[in-house]
DNA sequence: TTGCTCCTCACGTCACGTGAGGTGGC
DNA sequence: TTGCTCCTCACGTCACGTGAGGTGGC
């Protein structure tokens, strides 16, 4: 039977002598024999021995693990691979999250590692159970840390806190660029909560790109967004918003700031005839809900102009007595002052 | 100015007495002063650098590298940073190597380590460059070696050598359950080359699951996915399939394979004259271009029974004058039988 | 004789844990 | 006096790399 020594094993192995020496030390591998003057010859079956230690190694066993592997028939594999996946696990979520805060390290782009510190600090609180140091950590973003803007939105959507909600929106609101489009992600989420922080804190957010949106906004599938996304807008004097506030009074959604937005927008005069005349439709068509109706006569009344006037005078006729009765004393009200 | 002792700081920090020795030797953290006995005493400076340590270690840095981060003004962040990423996503997709392989070794449930080995020695020669190993392996899984099905999905779905791809499919239909839904699941890859792979072995597994994969697969998008289902599934007598196999003869995608299963299905007498009329129709209608009507002709030719026979007497007068001599040529073939 | 391979012994790496053997302050 | 804390020195872990100093076969 053909040997060989161990310098042809270790180059066909790949495994380096001192790993063959190392692992005879261990009783891994013995080679079957030696030469006259003391080298180590391995026969085909060392061989072979020594390539399942190297296909157990590729499976993140120990070389003492492996050793038990091969040699003793009552360590079986069934419990030891099952170990091994949930170490495996354990350690891709620990480098993952790692990679996470590197990442947001590398965009913050500090200038030494007493930046990189500050980031580090500032990212821990941020993940801190405590809603104070959270809070802190928000209100002592952006002076003159390098802010990972990542981090503080996602802290901002999974926020339930809402002093400390409202202190990361202020945050984002002067943080650098990058915020929106993570922002309006937010908007896409499938949890409902974490949709309507990201519509809150763009709402918060100033300039034309936030507004832009805002506007995309309009058009989400979940009311609370739309609504949302309405009222910052409509504040801003956005008209087309009318259609989705009056929903909202409707509907009974944050009514009152609805129609707040709704008289803000009614100090241009024609925007006022315009959403005045949407409302006594909308009393006319579809809305036959005693609530709703009320909500929808209380908002006429904070349009100014001739219309929203005409349209209380006949509402104070109208045949359901609560909301003639609200008319009539609006009109008053109006004719009061 | 407050100072304290080892333990103190250890407790407080969460790191070992025998840690902040270990941070003094290597000059990291200094106490800047002993007591008369020669114990040491941290000030708050000293504990801050502490925490300095710890944070950095948090991300990654080797104690050397903290050691020069802290000190060493040259020593910028940027590059290290950048490297850690790297090293980092290195790391998290060798680990998620080695989880999959290990969900598979613990997924084909090997009885001992042998079986273990076999299942590695396996699992690499499938992914092996040679294509003769990729076959031989294929070609030796299941005898007696515990078979991981998902990673032979997984090689089926992205074998390109014909050869090793029919062995794949081989080892697929005599493996154990779990293959048809992987299998399944590939239908729906976005790579148009995965799908057909996915549709071959889907027609040579055996059993009625893998008949009803098919049957749903004929409402694949994409039509190469529906041709071969239905090819596979009219071999076996699905009259449904008539259909797509007709629509294949049309657009000249496999046709002849296409006729030859719906011959099989003209064995029926019943099934023959649908399928005849359905020809008849499709040449009729719609379908104007020569080598289509071509096709179809010849088609017809193979099914047996007078409705064909007289559909053929018709062509032969087509107004194509292509179509009309094949006509005339296969129906004199026909009665000469 | 000159390279080359092999041998054993042993130190270094890296971030620690765990003693052993001894001292100082309450 | 008894615990307790602190001190230094040093070995062990784990999977190796890298010598030093020496020998044997072509």
């Amino acid at each position: 039977m053909r040997t060989v020594l161990i310098g042809e094993v270790s180059r066909r192995s790949g495994v380096s002598a001192r790993m063959l020496r190392h692992y005879e030390s261990l009783g891994l591998v013995r080679p079957s024999a030696r030469t006259g003057s003391g080298y180590r010859e391995y026969s085909a079956q060392d061989i072979r021995r020594i390539f399942h230690v190297e296909s157990l190694r590729t499976l993140g066993l120990s070389l003492h693990e492996i050793g038990r592997a091969l040699d003793d028939p009552g360590f079986t594999p069934s419990a030891l691979v099952g170990d091994l996946i949930r170490q495996t696990r354990e350690r891709i979520a620990a480098e993952t999250e790692l990679l996470t805060r590197l990442r947001r390290i590398h965009a913050a782009d500090p200038a030494d590692w007493e930046g990189v510190l500050q980031v580090v600090a500032l990212l821990h609180a941020l993940g801190s159970k405590s809603a104070d140091a959270r809070q802190r950590a928000a209100l002592s973003s952006g002076d003159e840390i390098p802010v990972p803007v990542e981090a503080l939105v996602e802290a901002a959507l999974s926020e339930t806190d809402p002093n400390v909600a409202g202190a990361l929106r202020w945050a984002l609101a002067r943080s650098e660029a990058g915020a929106l489009a993570l922002l309006a992600e937010g908007l896409g989420s499938p949890v409902a909560a974490v949709r309507e922080r990201a519509v809150q804190a763009l709402a918060e957010m100033p300039g034309d790109e936030a507004a832009a949106h805002l506007r995309d906004a309009l058009a989400n599938p979940d009311a609370v967004v739309r609504g949302y996304a309405a009222l910052a807008l409509g504040t801003r004097g956005e008209a087309d918003t009318v259609p989705a506030l009056i929903d909202m009074i409707v509907e009974g959604r944050n009514d009152i700031d609805a129609a707040d937005a709704l008289s803000v927008l009614a100090n241009d005069t024609g925007t006022a005839d315009r959403i005045a005349t949407r409302l006594v439709d909308r009393l006319a068509h579809g809305t036959s809900e005693e609530p709703a109706r009320g909500r929808l006569t209380q908002a006429l009344a904070g349009i100014p102009g001739t219309t929203a006037s005409r349209a209380l005078v006949e509402l104070s006729h109208d045949e359901n007595r609560a909301v003639a009765l609200t008319a009539a004393y609006l009109l008053q009200l109006r004719d009061a002052r």
